[in-house]
DNA sequence: TCTAAATTTGTAACTATTACAGATTTATAG
DNA sequence: CTATAAATCTGTAATAGTTACAAATTTAGA
């Protein structure tokens, strides 16, 4: 539903670039891996994928990365689960599903849009994020 | 915004006993703090108030506590914050913003109601919670 | 090529949470 | 009023996610 970015190399670099991100190695590879696998994943799940391709990663640099990138709006960090943070890449706003049951986590758009809301009851709003949780539409299938 | 509960032992035991949670004296503290200071509080913050009180509690007997009312419904788990987890009592839907300076948890509602959504893309919804984030109408005033 | 700055790495420390077994309290049966 | 079983509470140890930090490496600039 939500569209794939190119993930070319040369396309992620200059995704970096633009938002004021020095493109080594490692940004561009975990800037890739968000991109590509579009998964939520985090901290631990991009170290595991990447470090058979880059065996001195640190699981250090995995986390400056994503904060690096959280700071400069690259990505936003997802509060959804309740044992770890999962990392996002920002494009056209969108909501998340969390299934209870496999634990995995979707994209989904509901009808109303308040991605333009700026303040509420005086308070100045910066970010907005919609979660909602139950058993998803695979789950629901095995369970009969 | 949110309207107060009875907060006496009489009524806290009733809210209890009516959804199955024996009434033990931990237990009731628990949830009277919850709904006498309505803050979102996470474990630490309801022990610290408490053992003052109650000198021999556990800081797992916060943690067992919280998990059972949340099971039965009576109070929910809060992700909005990327530390620690916070609880708030099930009354009226609502939303939630915190502010990025102070790191208060506010009661908030936006004007739509999406709390009788039940399905989404075939996945099953059992809750739904609506986070925003950005500097509080306090934080705000203190800036100039 | 030399030097300074930025980035990456690995370890140690810290914090929130869970596991678990023993102690205490509460409920039940005789 | 006991004796016994069940439920609850407690404290400690273990686990997991994250951060702090200094040393090593890489990159950029003179």
């Amino acid at each position: 539903m939500v569209k794939n970015e190119n993930t070319s190399t040369e396309n992620v670099k200059n995704l970096l670039v633009e938002k004021g991100v020095k493109p080594s190695f490692q940004r561009i590879s975990v800037l890739k891996y968000l991109l590509r696998e579009n998964n939520h994943p985090s901290v631990d799940t991009i170290y595991k994928n990447l470090v058979p391709y880059i065996p001195t990663l640190s699981r250090t640099t995995v986390y400056n990365t994503l904060k690096l990138l959280s700071e400069k709006e690259v990505i936003s960090t997802l509060t959804i689960n309740d044992t770890d943070l999962r990392y996002d890449f920002i494009n056209e706003p969108h909501d998340h599903f969390q299934c209870k049951t496999c634990n995995a986590i979707f994209d989904v758009k509901v009808g109303v849009d308040i991605s333009g809301l700026k303040s509420i009851d005086g308070h100045q709003i910066q970010e907005i994020q919609l979660h909602m949780k139950g058993v998803c539409r695979q789950c629901l299938k095995e369970k009969n």
